[in-house]
Parts: C-alpha cells; structure tokens; sequence
DNA sequence: CTGAAAGCGCTTACAG
DNA sequence: CTGAAAGCGCTTACAG
C-alpha cells in the first residue's frame, strides 16, 4: 500500500522530486514519465497529505471563521450558502474555530496554530473580543457586520443607513408625519447605522425629531412589542413604525392587534431582513430585503484577496438592499 | 524572533525533546528546567505548530462537516449550538468541507487529504452522496436524520416514527376519525420515518386506511397548502391534519383559511419541527418539538467516541422529541 | 533528568 | 529532463 510520495516514487522507478512536479503539475517532466507516475498514483490510489504540503509551504488552504454561538439567528444559514460558493471558487475550507472563553485564550493564538491563511468574524458586536489583536497580528480578516478596518482588515455590511431612510421616506410619501422608530442594541454596528439612517430620514425630510418616537430593544419580537406598548401611551401615537428587524416588526403588529388597530388602515409597519416570517404575517410585511448570499459569497471572495494579492487594501463592502412593498403600509388619512 | 522548537531550546539552552516535553506536559523534566523554558515560551510568545504536530502524529484534531447547501433550512443553526458544546469538550475543530460536484471528486479523498479524525454528514439524503465509499473508508462517521450504518459510522436522529403516531393518538383522543397526513420527500430518511408512524398510529387505533388521505409533498408550506386543496376535493375530508414540517402545517392553514374553515373548529392540524414560525400563527401550532441542541452535541460526542475509543460500537442515537399543545387543535365534533 | 537522531510526508533550490 | 539532499516544525524511541 502507497501512503506516501516516496512509495509512489519507488513504485514508478523515478525520484520523490519527480512525482511531487507531477502532483502539482509542474514542468519539466517528460511526457512519458509524467503519465508514467500518473498511472502508478491512480493505481494506487494515493492522495497527497495537505498536511505535509501546508508544513512545507506554510499554507493551509483554510480560512477560519469566528461566529457566535447566539448565531442561531436566522441569517446564518443563507449567509453560509454564500460563503460555501465562493469557497470553492477559491478552493478554501473554512475551519470553524471554537472560541475558549479561558482568560488565557486568545483568538490570535488559535488561528497561529491552525495556520489559517484568513479569517472571517461574525455576528459580534464591537467588545465581544480582543478584535485589536486580531487586527495587529495582520493575519486578513474580514468582519461581517461589524466595521473593523486595519491594514490587513476590512467588512462587508449590507446597506443600512440608506435603506432605513428610504424606509422613512416611503412612509413619508405615503403622507405619514408621526413615524417612530424600533431599534436593536445600539452597541451593534447595525444598530447604530439604521439609527443614523432615521435620524438622517426624518431631517432631511424636515419632520420633527420625538424622542418618544424611539425606542431601543434587542432586536427581539417582545422587544417590539414592549415599544408599541410604549408609543400607544403617547398623546399622540405614531401613524408608521421602521423597525431595525422583522421580528421587531412581528412583535409591533402584535402589540397594535391587541389595542384594536388594523395593519395597515391604522397603522404602518416596515421590518428590515426579510425573513421566511416576513411573507406570512397578516398582512405580509412590507420590508428591507438584506442579499445575505452576496454577503457570505463577497466576504470570501476579499478574504481571497487580502490573503494572496500582496497589497490590496483592505475592503469595505456595503452590499445593497432591496425594499419590499407588501401589505403592512397604507396610506396615512390621518 | 522565535517560531519554532529549536528556536526556544536554543534560548532556553535545552534540545528540543525537552522543549517538546514541556508543551506536551510530559514528565521526566526537572521543576527549574521546566520553569525556564515556559518562561522562555512566555516571552518569545511562542505557538506551537498544530500542522507539524499532526503531521507527525497523524492527528489533527480535527472533524469534517459535510453539509447541504440547501441547509440553508431554518434548523441548521440550531443544530450548531449544540455542535459548538460538544466540540469545546472535546478539543476538536470542524472543517466545514466544501463538495466539489465533479466526477472525479470522492468525500473520502478530500477526508484523507486533510487528515480529518472524523465526519459529520447532514442535511443529505441517501442517494444524495456516495456513502457507501466513506463507510468503506472506515473513516469514523456520523449522520445526521440518515440511518446509515457502518463498523465505524451511525447516525443520530429524532424520534420520528413515534412521534407522528402520538400525534395521531393525540388526535383520536379528541375524537377524530379523519387524520389525513402530508408528508415531506419519501427519499427522505425523515419522510419515511414520519410516514411509517402515521401508519402505525392509523392501524393500531383500527382507523380505515385512506390513500386520499396521505400527501406527499416536499416539506414546504407550498405543498401543505396543495395539499389541503386537494383534501378539501374529497366528499369526506379530513377533519384534522397531521403534517411532517410545520411550514407545510403553515401552508395547510392557509388553504384552510381560504375556504372559510377556522381552525381548530373546523380542522385541527399538527406540525412537526417546532421552528420559531410556530408560536407565532394563528392559532399557534400544536407540534413535535425537536431537540436540536442535543442532536448537534451528541453527534460530536458519538463522533469523538468512535474516533477515540477503539472498539466503540456504531451510535444510532434516537432523541426524543417533545409534544408542544398549542392552539391549532380542538376536539372534533362531527 | 537530558539530548542526539530519525522520521512524519511533503517541496524546492541546486547540480548534473 | 532527472534526482540527491536539505528543510518545514514537530514527536518519539533510545541511549546515556
């Protein structure tokens, strides 16, 4: 049986040199010998260890990925779908690194040992992890959602500012003046950007700023609920709700049922996402579509580039977002 | 700079077996030998190479997930916690291994190549893969929701076939005589499983066996909903439904609803999965909750078993799935 | 308790 | 076009 490279050679009568060019197909090999060793390696059906390769040549092929365990968010999966494509374009596996959360543990550390070429962060939030050792160690890193940059260190995001304003000025065409807003953590960075994109909506569209109107949760279904609880204790309650996540959305649609209001005749709703759910709420909801395919895909596709093209700069990627009129707004008559 | 062995044991002023000895925390080094050369690490922040390490111990720590891209289904995630648990324990990394479809690619060549201990394989069905040549291999395996079986492969699963027939029992209790049963794929492990329990549960109540009450769709709220129509054809249709997923419960609602039945009154309906949807319709869904968790962190568990103790038998792991009584079900009073 | 040496399975100048 | 040899960074008998 032929394990190894010098097993192959012996059987094929030539030197351990000639069959490693044959393997990774390298000139300078006689045509006869190259089939020569071909045959003898598919006789024997040898495979290559990419352990010994990756000793030698210092590379592992391997991309590592940090997630968050609280990733059993319902992203994760399409995202995964982009990234498995652009993989294999680029012939990398992806190491899923399991975080220790011992003091002494460190994420560097880890992706030393392992020799991952690259790593890919996320569904963390700014002070999750030691993210600025990572960053020095200069090993190429690309964060999901998050807008960590250094020299070997950029993100991909899709549009948030630009889409929660627009979602703003919707409402606003639709003759709407008392539009709240339901936010996630403000310590995400997505936070923070669709916040900035409602502050900016309702500036430029000159409507008065409520404090009342705004309401920061988690992201979470209760988390709407809870604020459209809230905005119905106002004077004046809001005509339209943005909210930074589609369950937020759910959780706002439940809120205003309970209270009698009818969606969208009394109320108007936008969710951001598009979920599964979105399509079978009653009414379906009117939403941001985020392309988590591209996500995933284009955050291999510049990992690959800051492994391997010497000075490429370090990305910064804001995917686009598509808006997606269902039924849960209506025109304000109010 | 120090990168390697022999650099430390040159600055600690010992050979490389000691240094070896105490990375490894092997004995037979003195107290103060020891001492200094972990200081010496300390500083030079010296990581060991995990790629030369497995290299020379034919290990690497490591397990291969081979995965659907089509996993871009909602319970994948779930399924990662319990994946994430497990593999802490146990000290291993998960190579999410990317399928390449051309002829020439084998499982097994890109297991062997990467010197995997061990693999995960889910979200695939039977003829999906070349299974057959993995378990030849004798690389350690497990499957998830596949009853593939090996000297060194097994499976875990939920418990499919009693859960659908306590489904059917429950609905007997409330009187109902009409259970009719839509199905996902039958080359589906879990399809026929599911089907299996219907059947069961139908002959062992005495209830008539009915084909015009048996669909088989695709697991999608899509093929509930075609499902039901057809039902709804029948001079005598069911007055509950029994479904294999709850996006297909989903879709036999919807159909209900648009014929003007209420459910549960008119028809009860049961679904199986318990996703994050199913709280949230209206009625909430009465279902067959699954254990994903324990499905992810078993499967490592099962996989490290097999991988590290040497004569340990193949798992086929059953977990028990958990009856969830929501709203979707009422007693059946015609 | 300590270390010299062989070896894990490859790649890569280099000489012929 | 071909091959001997050094080396990637470790571990592990083995001898002292």
């Amino acid at each position: 049986m032929a394990n190894n490279i010098r097993d192959i050679a012996k059987l094929a009568g030539v030197s351990v040199t000639t069959v490693s060019k044959v393997i990774n197909n390298l000139p300078n090999v006689s045509p006869s010998t190259r089939a020569r060793v071909q045959q003898v390696i598919q006789d024997q059906q040898f495979i290559p260890s990419h352990t010994a390769r990756g000793l030698v040549k210092g590379k592992s092929k391997t991309i590592g990925m940090f997630l968050t365990t609280s990733l059993a968010h319902p992203f994760f999966s399409k995202v995964v779908v982009g990234l498995e494509s652009a993989l294999k374009k680029t012939g990398y596996d992806l190491l899923y690194l399991t975080l220790d959360w011992n003091p002494e543990y460190s994420l560097v550390r880890h992706c030393l040992s392992r020799n991952v070429e690259g790593v890919l962060i996320f569904g963390f939030q700014e002070n999750d992890l030691n993210f600025e050792e990572i960053i020095q160690s200069e090993i190429p890193t690309v964060f999901i959602d998050l807008d960590m940059m250094g020299r070997r260190a950029g993100y991909v995001t899709s549009e948030n500012v630009e889409s929660i304003k627009n979602a703003v000025y919707y409402l606003h065409e639709l003759k709407h003046r008392k539009i709240a807003f339901v936010n996630g953590h403000l310590d995400s960075y997505v936070g923070k950007q669709r916040f900035e994109g409602y502050r900016r909506g309702i500036q430029e569209l000159g409507l008065p700023y409520f404090a009342e109107y705004i309401s920061i949760g988690d992201f979470t279904k209760e988390s709407g609920y809870a604020a459209m609880k809230g905005f119905m204790q106002l004077e004046e309650p809001p005509t339209a709700v943005v909210c930074s996540s589609d369950m937020i959305a759910i959780g706002v649609i439940e809120a205003a049922g309970e209270a009698g209001l009818s969606i969208p005749q009394d109320l108007s709703v936008i969710g951001f996402d598009d979920i599964e759910l979105a399509k079978h709420t009653i009414p379906a909801l009117t939403t941001v579509h985020q392309d988590f395919d591209t996500i995933g895909n284009q955050s291999i596709l510049l990992l690959n580039d800051l492994i391997n093209t010497p000075h490429s700069p370090p990305p910064a990627l804001i995917i686009p977002t598509k808006f997606v009129i269902r039924k849960s707004c209506a025109e304000c008559t109010r």
